[in-house]
DNA sequence: TTTGTCGGTTCATTATTTGAACCATTGGTT
DNA sequence: AACCAATGGTTCAAATAATGAACCGACAAA
């Protein structure tokens, strides 16, 4: 009776990976809606044996990065990436930065700003300024995993990503949020083009329904981008005028912010255009 | 010519770890101090081979969990960190709980406040609250590590850890701060017995020279300590009866965030007396 | 030019990780 | 109560992945 194939890599993930990443890629299926995951689940859905997962969250807990949920179950994130934090804010206080810079962004068009951070394949938003203006507004949750072919700050960023990666994400599944959302390929890449033509991107009711979003992509020292900053208002509320002084306010921000990091614009970024 | 022992264990490292655990080591080597290091320099800090060094920074790299810096070649914590501590604050939000209960023991005794977490064998500060009442005060410098010898909040903790890592504590160099600071291992265990009869640790220019600070254990569900609440006075500043302020707000607060965060003190631990 | 460093790479040796099977418990169902 | 199917945790031979000395090419100082 042969035993043809039978678990390999369930969940996609890559076989090549080294143990360490094994250990940290279990820290991914942690999420705002799933905060405390038991060992067998965590198993499954990492795809790893049951021991092996045992062994690294041991040593993930050893490390303080995870620890044990009260009733002494369930594993979840430990008191050891406050501390890292804490660090990487004092080091490099992106955080900080972009806190102000969505502040005033936010208040200069009355509506909410929000900043997104690419982490490897996963664009993540950051944070995020409310303007207190108006009463409806758009609300965001933070840690949220934001979409590439769905979100203006995906779309921002995905368009200067490497072609191996654009390839990779418009191969992947492309979720259809809502009836706007863009899920052809093809489609998409000429949006990429339109993106980096104007040097913003454009999302009209494609994560949801009645939120029109701009966004723009933000860039390291080495001009790779790292994320993007965009501004989100209620479909009812744009007028020309609005979107018009949405695109200045979003330019001038995330262009400022790529400086104060210490990044750079790649060459022949799209410059403001009298249209703007 | 014998080339014995050549480089066994240079800083202590332990070599019963696993490959994750000698990985997420080498994030502790980022500190405030040094917030970015080169490949040979974290070889060299960790122990561990350059060529092994180098495959775990790529693996955290590949994770987000270092970046190098603009010019290419040093190492630095990187974004994924902020992430997890997202996360981590909306599953369990212990800083902005600790924050709160912080400024509000800041202003009962017009002093600072801080607190620490225990990490593995290292404590660390997570945050603290100013009083803006008077013009001098304690400052603090936020994810500092903070030796058991010579802290309140280090012996505080200290007090209530299993017997293995008391001795393992008191083995190990016991630098002396100042000329105040406790460095013999009996006085130290006097020190400990004295915490565990009051609830509450008192260091008297033990890290400073003019600080005076008390310190009381946090505990978690499962009755075992993650940390402290200290509260940090000038000596010139204290008298008798601030004293029993502090002691009194500092029991307060210290046993209400245990509570919040789900902790119980453990079975006899110290009530307030008539002294306090 | 020489010398010493740096970040990064190689590859045979070896020690570590791996996973199927196995516990002891727990909680739900009959 | 008896049963069943989960759970978290453990074992050990087999196999894989980590290791480290030596080696690059590049750069900087002497």
């Amino acid at each position: 009776m042969r035993r043809c194939l039978q678990n390999r890599t369930q969940t996609g993930e890559d076989p090549r990976m080294g143990t360490v990443a094994k250990a940290l890629s279990l820290l991914d299926h942690f999420s705002r809606a799933r905060s405390e995951i038991g060992l067998s689940d965590l198993a499954r859905l990492s795809g790893l044996n049951k021991a092996t997962t045992y062994r690294l969250l041991s040593e993930l807990q050893q490390g303080g990065f995870v620890e044990q949920t009260g009733s002494g179950r369930e594993y979840r994130l430990g008191p050891a990436v406050l501390r890292l934090a804490a660090l990487r804010e004092a080091s490099v206080p992106l955080r900080d930065m972009a806190a102000q810079s969505l502040q005033s962004l936010s208040d200069a068009t009355q509506e909410t700003a929000h900043l997104s951070l690419l982490q490897g394949d996963r664009l993540s938003m950051l944070t995020y300024a409310y303007s207190p203006r108006h009463g409806t507004r758009v609300t965001m949750e933070d840690a949220q995993i934001l979409t590439f072919h769905a979100t203006s700050s995906g779309l921002a960023v995905l368009a200067f990503c490497p072609p191996d990666m654009i390839d990779r994400v418009l191969q992947g599944p492309l979720e259809k949020r809502t009836e706007d959302t863009l899920t052809d390929p093809a489609a998409i890449r000429a949006a990429l083009d339109e993106v980096r033509r104007t040097g913003i991107a454009e999302s009209l009711g494609g994560f949801e329904k009645d939120v029109h979003s701009h966004a723009m992509p933000l860039f390291d020292a080495q001009t790779r981008v790292i994320g993007a900053m965009a501004v989100a208002a209620p479909v009812a509320r744009m007028t020309p005028d609005l979107k018009s002084l949405i695109r200045r306010e979003l330019r001038h921000h995330a262009t400022g912010l790529t400086r104060a990091l210490g990044g750079f614009l790649p060459d022949g970024f799209a410059v403001p255009t009298a249209a703007d």
